[in-house]
RNA sequence: GGCCGGAUGGCGGAAUUGGUAGACGCGCGGGACUCAAAAUCCCGUAUGGGCAACCAUGUGAGGGUUCGAUUCCCUCUCUGGCCACCA
């Protein structure tokens, strides 16, 4: 007999609903403010892996509230971005209701596995009610001087037709769409993260992350504490450059080994612009590098390449003249642009020496403060982590909520003008000039300058989609306020977010960029805490069956509506908990997925025969049940999904198992437990299976919703065993076991075995219960007994 | 090249962080029920030997520490992820 999940899991849903069991109140209680990364709502639909993280937040959710925790489990739309806008483009269509329509669709989809978000607080970064807060705050940078705009060689994705910021590049390629890269000069705001690099660093200790995550995000930002030296250069001098060549170095102490120098093409770039007089070669050498894909250049396995700039260079601990050279090995946009060159100590340098013959001498190390002493040189750091480009050459995302005024240059619009809404037209492809398709529309463009009240033109470059998720969870606080983001209050009541679970995708952009976000609102007054998330944990992907990712094109892809119309939601829930360790990555297996409905199906079972048993109130079998309740119980804190259940399918193994009936001993029954076991048993459930934990408590004459049930304590009487098994070893290997007190001594353990006996012939103890012990035992001298109590006991022989 | 992780049956994975390796699930084999099938239930299932009791081997490879190692240390192989010419 199977239990008819369809029809089960629309009525509990709708119950649920009606009663608003799952909405968050704004005050009062020990608050839990539980996250999930809101999902990006793609025309695919749903992900199978999306619930993975969404079911393990909603067992923690679930339990936190019937622990008695106020709690905030909400859950909301990021959906700006280029796959719908280039669907929107493909198709003819207006990106607003292509993003309508694939709402409404995650949201059916995401109702249909029972989760228990406050769905009452739904947020959409397309709403203009939303983004008018996006753009105040990206005003707030603006004011603060922290956003800027500069004309930038930017990475352009020449099939997007977008600028990317340089964390949106991978390996020279697109992150989106894996298209080529090109560099552009171009106009981009920039937003000054790196002003807060030390903070986002140093802020890390006090956050309670999965340590690779810190690693993670500590090597973003690459902060490394070097020394800036200045090399004298007379020829530049004369030239109009500036006599002094900085560059910046970590080894310092290296300098004496220095044995030329090494500029990037873009420094050499800007010597040509002011009038250096650089041959022939180093100007076709320099504008190839600057033209190079991304790709080529920082591809580190590549052959070394560069040109001698013919120009002399003083190393200031010798006084030497070392030869200035131009590769492009050395960055642009990192240090100063210019390094010394030592071939003793670093591979490269060496590569580079090598293959250009040039000198490599063994030298004397001195230490840093002494050689900043002789040839002076400044103490500085310098970090990976660059500027974020903020501006996005399309249609679909939150306009920019500046004018242009020849008068007054930029001006922030008012904020009583907030929102400045997308304008809803038919065209809107991006444009091969590089221009945002918003600069078309004229009325949009034209308006007049907020101070001045003159003709002026807005800015119409987007945001990138960052933007948005950058402070959802804030709105989620208080999600429908229009005078401000959230009430101070509110923020104070619910923040920092006490879990905060999503990809390793994430880990660098979306975490860095919202930590900073807070942080400067933090700074500014408008939030109550300088970091967001208190506590940050990731899920792994899931795979398709063979192990590799699912994919269209691939055809691999599991549709999480077939599933749940055919095993249930609840079923789908417990095997995506159950599948792998919550952290790894997972192949997804259908006959995985359908053990787990086995086993729910025998729950149901159970319950019912338990239900028609006379027998109810015995508390006989109730200890075997609750050391399996226990693990469940600190499984969930220890984010061991999958042994949690485990342990539910262990429990009932044990459950259904018949045993003799004591009052008729002819009659075979299972191990009924208790009234009050049976409850704590269907609470326990709720969390993973919350459809079948409800319809059970019904089934059992309970009334109202499992949720409501506090979370159950379980005795201490009930948990600690009177007698374990435990191993015995002779000489390190397994020869028996005995059964005894946990808290047995040593001398009670050997009595079990009778080893003041004397023994004659092995054959003397066949049959009797630990023979096998006794058969290694013979004739052999006891050298040593190690007990340990409930674990072993092993018996050291000659 | 850097950082972080892995490697355990036919498969996904457990193992109280040094204490009976292989829990749980899948798959497979056998049986019960059935006219039959499905569903369900029971038994078995690391490998080799043995009717069995048991014995030997066994957690990527090789060493080491220990009464005892999947767990700790050293050397090596393979492999996943992220970053990558960052001075």
């Amino acid at each position: 007999m199977s239990y008819n999940h369809q029809h089960i899991e629309k009525k509990w849903q709708q119950r649920w609903e009606a009663a608003k069991i799952f909405q968050a109140k704004d005050s009062g209680g020990k608050k839990f403010y539980c996250l999930i990364e809101f999902p990006y709502p793609s025309g695919a639909g749903l992900h199978i892996g999306h619930p993975r993280s969404y079911t393990a937040l909603d067992v923690m959710a679930r339990k936190r509230r019937m622990q008695g925790m106020n709690v905030l489990y909400p859950i909301g739309w990021d959906a700006f971005g280029l796959p719908t806008e280039n669907y929107a483009i493909k198709t003819g269509r207006k990106p607003q209701e292509v993003t309508i329509e694939n709402i409404a669709t995650f949201k059916r989809q995401l109702q249909s596995l029972g989760l228990s978000f406050d769905w009452s607080r739904e947020v959409n970064t397309t709403d203009s009610a939303y983004y008018k807060w996006t753009q105040w705050m990206f005003l707030q940078f603006f004011k603060a001087g922290l956003a800027y705009k500069a004309k930038q060689p930017i990475n352009w994705c020449l099939s997007c037709k977008i600028g990317l910021a340089n964390e949106e590049v991978v390996n020279g390629k697109c992150e989106r769409c894996g298209g080529d890269t090109e560099k552009r000069e171009k106009e981009q705001w920039m937003i000054a993260i790196t002003k807060y690099a030390d903070r986002l660093l140093e802020d890390l200790d006090t956050v309670d992350y999965l340590e690779k995550i810190k690693t993670q995000q500590r090597n973003w930002i690459g902060k490394s504490e070097g020394v800036e030296i200045g090399f004298e250069v007379p020829l530049l001098a004369k030239e109009g450059s500036g006599e002094v060549l900085k560059i910046f170095t970590t080894r310092a102490d290296t300098i004496f080994g220095a044995t030329f120098l090494v500029i990037s093409p873009e420094l050499a770039k800007k010597w040509i612009d002011v009038g250096w007089h650089a041959s022939d070669t180093v100007r076709n050498y320099v504008q190839e590098s600057l033209g190079r894909a991304e790709m080529d250049r920082t591809n580190a396995e590549r052959e070394k390449t560069g040109v001698d700039t013919g120009v002399l260079a003083i190393n200031p601990a010798n006084q030497k003249e070392i030869p200035i050279w131009v590769a492009d090995y050395v960055l642009g946009n990192y240090g100063t642009g210019a390094i010394m060159a030592v071939p003793q100590h670093d591979e490269r340098d060496r590569a580079f020496a090598m293959k250009f013959g040039l000198p490599i001498v063994d030298e004397p190390l001195v230490p840093v403060d002494e050689v900043i002493k002789k040839v002076g040189g400044k103490k500085t750091v310098k970090y990976k982590l660059r500027d974020w480009v903020f501006s996005r050459q399309r249609y679909w995302g939150e306009p920019i909520p500046l004018v242009w005024c020849e008068e007054h240059t930029w001006v922030a619009v008012p904020d009583a003008q907030l929102p400045v809404v997308l304008p809803d037209v038919d065209k809107y492809e991006p444009t091969d000039s590089g221009e945002s398709p918003l600069a078309s529309i004229g009325s949009f463009v034209n308006t007049t300058c907020p101070t001045c009240g003159g003709p002026a033109k807005r800015e119409t470059d987007t945001m990138p989609n960052w933007a948005g998720s950058s402070w959802y969870f804030l709105r989620y606080i208080d999600p429908k306020n229009d005078r401000a983001f959230a009430d101070p209050d509110k923020l104070k009541h619910w923040m920092p977010v006490d879990l905060y679970n999503g990809g390793n995708e994430h880990t660098t952009l979306h975490l860095l960029y919202s930590r900073f976000w807070n942080k400067f609102l933090f700074d500014q007054g408008h939030v109550p805490t300088s970091e967001p998330y208190a506590r940050r944990h990731s899920h792994g992907l899931v795979l398709a069956s063979d192990g590799t990712k699912m994919s269209k094109s691939k055809g691999n892809v599991v549709n999480p509506d077939e599933i749940v119309s055919e095993y249930g939601a609840d079923a789908l829930r417990m095997y995506i908990l159950f599948m792998g360790p919550f952290e790894e990555p997972v192949p997804w297996s259908l006959n995985g997925l359908i053990g787990v409905r086995r086993f729910l199906d025998r729950v149901v079972r159970y319950v019912e025969g338990w239900k028609e048993q006379y027998v109810k109130h015995s508390e006989e079998h109730d200890e075997l049940v609750a050391p399996y309740l226990e693990k469940v119980s600190t499984d969930i804190e220890a984010f061991k999904f999958n042994t949690a259940v485990s342990s539910f399918m262990s429990l009932f193994k044990e459950l259904t198992a018949e045993v003799v009936d004591r009052q008729n001993p002819e009659v075979f029954i299972p191990p009924y437990v208790s009234d009050s076991m049976m409850k704590k048993i269907l609470i326990s459930l709720c969390p993973f299976a919350p459809h079948v934990a409800n319809e059970c408590w019904e089934m059992i004459g309970e009334k109202g919703f499992v949720e409501e049930q506090p979370w159950p304590e379980l005795s201490r009487s009930l948990l600690v065993r009177e007698s374990v098994e435990i191993g015995v070893q002779i000489s390190g290997k397994t020869r028996g076991t005995i059964h005894l007190s946990p808290n047995a001594t040593q001398q009670e353990a050997i009595e079990i075995l009778n080893l003041g006996r004397p023994i004659n012939t092995p054959t003397a103890h066949i049959g009797t219960e630990h023979s096998n012990i006794w058969k290694h035992l013979d004739g052999k001298t006891i050298v040593k007994i190690i007990y340990v109590p409930g674990r072993i006991l092993n018996i050291v022989v000659k």
